[in-house]
DNA sequence: TACCCGTGGTA
DNA sequence: TTACCAAGGGT
């Protein structure tokens, strides 16, 4: 660790300070319990694994529906997990998802139905690692610790100037994070430090004018907040390219299968697909139909789908196709209804693909309309 | 340790 | 368009 400017105030100034700022500017967030009174750990633990790698705005109507679908630990764990991941789909890593019921199981079935209120006890549980049992910890019981994610890393490495990049300075950060924990008021205090992370010691054009630590902060009196934290390069993301097979019925209902358990979008629906394979270049469109799953008159819808992953891209030709009139769905494959489809567990890579075939198959349809081709049956849009 | 695991917003 | 990043955990 590098040093900054002058003298810093004594850890307990800073959390007095920190915590005065946060009692004026906190934001109001609907997991969180009005100043003075009790959080319910089944909520902090629920917007805990929902805001994990994930923004506030985007969790947020998750968690009020969730909610509602899911009141407390016992609705969850009743709940079959397929009404969970219909209920996650679109938030991306559905492991947590996978996680969420297993733990809500656990809590119920060997747990009496109350979340452990110890560090340890939190940790052991399916989803639960270090940031987050210390947040529950803090937030929900009221233990000294410290709940260190990427706000607070920033925060943390920034006042101190860390120079070690991450991750190879999260124990030292951490360190320095749990120095700072008060007595009193540890769950406003973790809330305090991510607010202050997510509103003005932001990754880019910090507002340092409005920080309660501006005098003490190395990285401040440098004037270089931005480049921290240090960070390690990362690696390019490679291409990946696969096919999608969209089967539709006269009535509208689509073709879908369920991913495997564990691995991408696991547990989640999908069109029937192709491999994904790396290359260069996008393959011809007859060596991915070569891929379909069962004949049928496919027909490459015009474009592509593109999608981002953590780690690669995708993109996906569309393949779409009226059912064969005595076609039954192969093993492991069942019609959803087009009325249903937007209920789904489909995740949004897939939700892209099937929304490419219909918008094809549609176009069809108005185009044959249009040449007289007679009398289009079964549902439209 | 180094990967794997989604998605949407922003500069 | 690219690149980064957001309340991380599992393996």
């Amino acid at each position: 660790m590098a040093d900054g400017g002058g003298a810093r105030p004594a850890e307990a100034e800073l959390a007095a300070a920190l915590l005065a700022w946060y009692d004026a500017s906190r934001r109001a967030l609907p997991w969180r319990a009005p100043p003075g009174e009790r959080s319910d750990p089944y909520r902090v633990w629920l917007s805990e694994i929902m805001l994990q790698q994930t923004t506030v705005t985007a969790a947020q109507p998750y968690f009020i529906r969730f909610l509602k679908r899911f009141p407390d630990v016992r609705a969850l764990a009743a709940a079959p997990v397929e009404g969970v991941m219909q209920a996650w789909a679109g938030l991306g890593y559905y492991s947590r998802a996978r996680n969420l019921h297993a733990c809500a199981r656990v809590i119920v079935n060997e747990l009496g139905g109350r979340f452990p209120d110890t560090i340890a006890g939190l940790e052991a549980l399916p989803g639960v690692g270090p940031y987050t049992a210390a947040a529950i910890a803090a937030i929900a019981f009221g233990l000294p610790a410290a709940a260190v994610d990427g706000n607070v890393e920033r925060v943390i490495s920034r006042y101190y100037r860390v120079e070690e990049p991450l991750p190879g300075a999260k124990p030292r950060v951490r360190a320095l994070a749990q120095a700072l924990v008060p007595q009193r008021r540890p769950g406003d205090f973790a809330q305090a430090m991510m607010d202050l992370g997510a509103t003005v010691c932001t990754p880019r054009g910090p507002s340092c004018g409005l920080c309660p630590w501006r005098a003490g902060c190395g990285a401040h009196a440098a004037g270089d907040m931005e480049t921290f934290p240090r960070k390690a390069p990362k690696k390019a993301v490679p291409q990946r390219y696969g096919a999608a097979f969209v089967l539709v019925r006269d009535d509208g209902a689509v073709l879908l299968r369920v991913r495997p358990p564990r691995g991408l979008l696991g547990g989640m629906d999908e069109p029937p697909g192709s491999d994904w394979r790396e290359a260069p270049a996008p393959p011809e469109a007859a060596a991915l139909l070569a891929e379909a799953p069962f004949p049928a008159r496919w027909r490459a819808a015009p474009g592509a789908v593109r999608h981002v992953f953590t780690h690669f891209r995708l993109t996906l030709t569309v393949f779409v196709a009226p059912a064969p009139p005595d076609f039954v769905p192969p093993p492991g494959c069942r019609w959803e209804p087009r009325r249903s489809l937007a209920a789904a567990a489909l995740p949004n890579v897939m939700r892209k693909a099937v929304a490419h075939g219909l918008d094809c198959l549609s176009r069809d349809w108005r185009r044959l309309e249009r040449a007289g081709a007679g009398k289009i049956s079964g549902a439209g849009e």
